[in-house]
DNA sequence: CCCTTCACG
DNA sequence: ACGTACGTGAAGGGG
């Protein structure tokens, strides 16, 4: 049997090898990681290529050793590590110590002695060693179960043998040669007139530096005589700090050595820290993330007695932990904990109508019962529709990871506790993955799973604990307790309630926009000179660009763009493209609305439930899906008809719907103090017209429609955070033009600027901006060297704050109208929002009421700088709407 | 799954 | 050398 195998690294030199190896990396927030990149795969190469049995790694201590104290100039013209290097030797650190492979330090000695001390101390044990270092002064311990191994180098392998055929000396009298011919790397500067060549010659035939010396007379060159001579004294201190100290006072055994399993949990963890995308999902591969958290044991509430205890529980009405597992549109099952070691799952779906299990919803989902959870709308919104009152939300850690950090979309409840707890949660088998019929057979819901949801459970408290103390600290706790968690019973509520369509009306809609599709189609294949698939852009490209000969006006990353712009151009030259402009709006009418909404009825109430999403976007806003409601056609007159078919729920109510004026105009007004845009809004007119006046110093009465288009340009401009270009494409005129409109309106409104530059500023020195809530946006990219990626982030900066106090602004509106609709005892409700539009519907003897609530919570929503309009109408569906006359 | 296009504010 | 306002969701084509 082959002996075991030492490799023992020279952890300075591989951290110099991999840092030079490894092409500048980083992560995203600029810290470098390229050394510990090379680290991470060298010394995995090396462990794949020689699997030893025992591991360790040296390093210099960067303090001045005894060989600095008899030899000033040792080293001295080497470079000090460069900075990105230093700091990443933490990581390193850490890195091995996720390995479990040992790093020895001493102060006063480098690796190369402690590994010396090492090699010896194994050596001992009938364990071979190898060492692992580009560095020639190791060869001087090579020997029996002792080689040097340099990775870097050819993988040469040293044994004593290679090193006198590579050398000409044997290892013991490595340090003479060293000494005699200089070592560049240490700063040892040789014998003047003797190479590598010379060197070798003279050991062979003297046997050793000391003999060199001692027959010194014997030498036939008397230059080689006086240079000897001459260097003595320097040459026998070179051999001195050649010599590798093996004698360092160190305690080392040698199953301290044995190779381990490596901390897999972590290193998974630092991986994902240095953002080592290949090599986490490398590690995922061969190591699924490891299962946690598993001392949590779950109990089955399965029947009338073991629901007992958990109802007792949920009477003393503490805050508890609920988790919920879905299948398809109803929880399969519901977990419960009031502490890590006391939770509960309840299989719901197939005991749903029984009467403990109906008694249990019930109790918990009470306004009485404080819940943390993450995304409790998706149950609140369930028991709603069930009858249960549904309420009592005390924390949802989705909303609250989601106001930490609004840039990742709705992260999922293990991603959340692993970004916050650094634990990785045991995957649940999807209950949907389970039979079907019995949810409570053993083989169904197995113990391990049981316990694995309420691990999840349990998880939640400690969670929402970290969550709310970082809330706390910036300063947005407010933010989330009285705003946002509130919010989500309104949101449910809306969602559970859904809205009336009117499927004959849009059955009918569509036959009609059928029949011209067809007559369109039909055109189109005549005017092409063939078939093509009309909704694909590469084909009509093809017609267009090669069949045609049209001009390309633009393109896209992939090839010539055939979006409307290009169409509405290129509809001078041939009749093609306005007949498929009417197609596109047509195509997109009928299948992104007319087909799909019908679909989405849910046949139990009749009505359309979209899911609004409260963490969805980067500013604040909503957003709606299945169907989304907030896109509903209102631009061109066709489109405008689909809302024909939005009713109310009951016969002869009415909708009434609130808008919200230039909100994102005033809103500018009020966070920039601008003294001159305040009071044209104070004034309480046409603001676009009233700032064209101001701009091309005209009385209002002569401002034209052109220069009022132009301005509502410039404000929407001012908004997104515009440039010159994109003004001027906006408008269709020159870059001159777009950049002298802009400085007169920053000329006319000086605080307007200085606001922006704020926003910009205080992204670059915080990394984020606020709303007027605190809400807060995260703009990482702000200091990016690329400065289209910059101007970008600079955009983001100016806007958000302005989208996203209104998204505050709205979102208080609808938590007090719907306490007031409630607190009143009103039959109406609110439906939906689409951003700055709240649509109630109610009888026709609330609409008065309604109305003058939409306004009130509206308009009073929060105090501002500038007056807040809103204007308000009413209608039998969502198109045809008249004014409602201000009370 | 990504891209393009287009519906909304 | 290149594309340009901000924020969304859905549909359809195509690799």
């Amino acid at each position: 049997m082959a002996s075991a195998k030492a490799f023992l690294i020279d952890g300075t030199a591989f951290c110099y090898r991999a840092f030079y190896a490894i092409r500048a990396l980083s992560t995203s927030d600029g810290k470098p990681t390229n050394a510990v990149y090379g680290f991470v795969t060298m010394l995995t190469a090396l462990r794949a290529a020689h699997r030893p049995d025992y591991l360790a790694v040296a390093m210099d201590a960067g303090k001045p050793t005894f060989r600095h104290e008899r030899y000033e100039a040792y080293k001295q013209h080497r470079k000090p590590m460069p900075d990105p290097l230093i700091g990443q030797l933490p990581l390193i650190r850490e890195l091995l110590d996720t390995l479990r492979i040992p790093v020895f330090q001493m102060e006063g000695y480098e690796g190369e002695d402690l590994l010396a001390t090492i090699a010896r101390r194994v050596a001992t044990e009938g364990v071979d060693v190898v060492l692992v270092t580009g560095d020639k002064d190791a060869l001087q311990l090579v020997g029996p179960g002792l080689t040097v191994y340099n990775p870097h180098k050819d993988n040469a392998v040293f044994d004593a043998q290679a090193v006198e055929a590579r050398y000409g000396v044997p290892p013991n009298r490595m340090v003479d040669l060293l000494a005699l011919m200089g070592d560049a790397t240490d700063n040892i500067p040789g014998v003047p007139g003797i190479g590598e060549k010379t060197a070798v010659g003279l050991l062979k035939r003297f046997g050793s530096l000391e003999g060199l010396y001692q027959r010194l007379p014997e030498l036939p060159s008397r230059s080689q005589r006086q240079s000897l001579e001459a260097s003595r004294s320097q040459v026998e201190l070179a051999r001195d700090l050649a010599r590798i100290d093996a004698d360092v006072p160190l305690t080392v055994r040698l199953e301290d050595l044995a190779v381990q399993e490596p901390d897999w949990e972590r290193l998974r963890q630092l991986f994902k820290r240095l953002e080592f995308k290949r090599l986490l999902s490398e590690l995922e591969a061969e190591h699924p993330p490891a299962i946690s958290a598993s001392t949590c044991a779950g109990r089955l509430v399965t029947d009338a007695a073991s629901a007992a205890p958990v109802l007792a529980r949920l009477k003393e009405r503490a805050p508890v932990a609920v988790r919920d597992w879905w299948r398809d549109d109803a929880p399969a099952a519901v977990s419960l904990a009031w502490s890590a070691q006391d939770a509960w799952v309840i299989p719901v779906t197939a005991r749903c109508a029984e009467p403990w299990c109906s008694e249990l919803m019930r109790e918990l989902a009470s306004a009485e019962q404080p819940k943390l959870g993450h995304d409790l709308k998706r149950l609140l919104r369930w028991w709603r529709r069930r009858g249960d009152a549904g309420g009592g939300i005390a924390g949802d850690t989705m909303i609250a990871a989601y106001l930490l950090n609004s840039a990742q979309a709705a992260p999922t409840f293990p991603d959340t506790v692993e970004a916050w707890l650094q634990v990785r949660l045991a995957p649940v088998t999807p209950p949907a993955a389970l039979a079907e019929d019995d949810l409570l057979s053993e083989q169904a819901l197995p113990p391990s799973e049981v316990n694995s949801m309420a691990a999840h459970t349990g998880m939640v408290f400690a969670l929402h604990e970290a969550l709310e103390r970082e809330l706390e600290r910036a300063q947005m706790r407010p933010l989330y307790r009285d705003l946002e968690l509130p919010l989500i019973g309104v949101l449910a509520d809306m969602e559970a309630h859904g809205i009336a369509v009117d499927r004959e009306w849009l059955a009918a809609m569509r036959g009609r926009m059928q029949t011209t599709i067809g007559e369109l189609t039909r055109e189109l294949y005549r005017l092409a000179g063939c078939e093509f698939n009309l909704n694909s852009p590469k084909q009509l490209a093809e017609v267009l660009f090669e069949r045609l000969k049209l001009p390309v006006i633009k393109r896209t990353k992939t090839g010539p763009s055939t979006d409307a712009e290009v169409l509405q151009r290129l509809a001078t030259s041939h009749p093609l493209p306005q007949r498929l402009l009417e197609y596109r709006e047509l195509s997109k009418l009928v299948s992104t609305y007319l087909d799909a909404l019908p679909a989405l009825i849910d046949p139990a109430t009749g009505r359309l439930h979209t899911t609004f999403h409260q963490t969805g976007t980067a500013t604040g806003r909503l957003s709606s899906s299945d169907p989304n409601l907030q896109n509903i056609p209102s631009k061109t007159e066709l489109g405008r008809q689909i809302r024909k078919a939005f009713i109310p729920s009951e016969p002869a109510w009415v909708l009434t719907a609130a808008d919200y004026s230039q909100i994102e105009l005033r809103i500018l007004a009020h966070l920039s103090h601008d003294e001159t845009l305040i009071a044209a809004f104070q004034h309480d007119e046409d603001i676009h017209r009233a700032i064209a006046a101001l701009i091309y110093h005209v009385p209002e009465a002569e401002v034209t429609p052109q220069m009022r288009y132009a301005m509502k340009a410039v404000n929407y401009g001012i908004i997104y955070g515009m440039s010159a270009h994109g003004l001027a494409n906006e408008l269709e005129c020159s870059h001159e033009e777009a950049a002298e409109f802009i400085a007169a309106y920053f000329q006319r409104y000086p605080a307007v600027r200085a606001f922006l530059d704020a926003q910009i500023e205080q992204a670059k020195r915080a990394g984020y901006v606020c709303t007027a809530l605190g809400r807060r946006r995260y703009i990482r990219e702000i200091a990016s060297p690329d400065p289209a990626v910059r101007q970008f982030a600079e955009r983001m900066a100016v806007n958000a704050p302005i989208q996203g106090t209104a998204a505050d602004l709205v979102k208080r509106a609808m938590l007090r109208l719907s306490g007031e609709l409630q607190r009143r005892g009103l039959r109406s409700r609110l439906l939906l929002q689409v951003h700055d539009e709240l649509v109630c519907e109610g009888p026709p003897d609330e609409a008065d009421v309604v109305a003058a609530l939409l306004r009130d919570t509206m308009e009073q929503a929060l105090p501002m700088a500038v007056p807040i309009r809103v204007t308000l109408k009413r209608g039998p569906n969502w198109l045809e709407l008249s004014d409602v006359a201000h009370s």
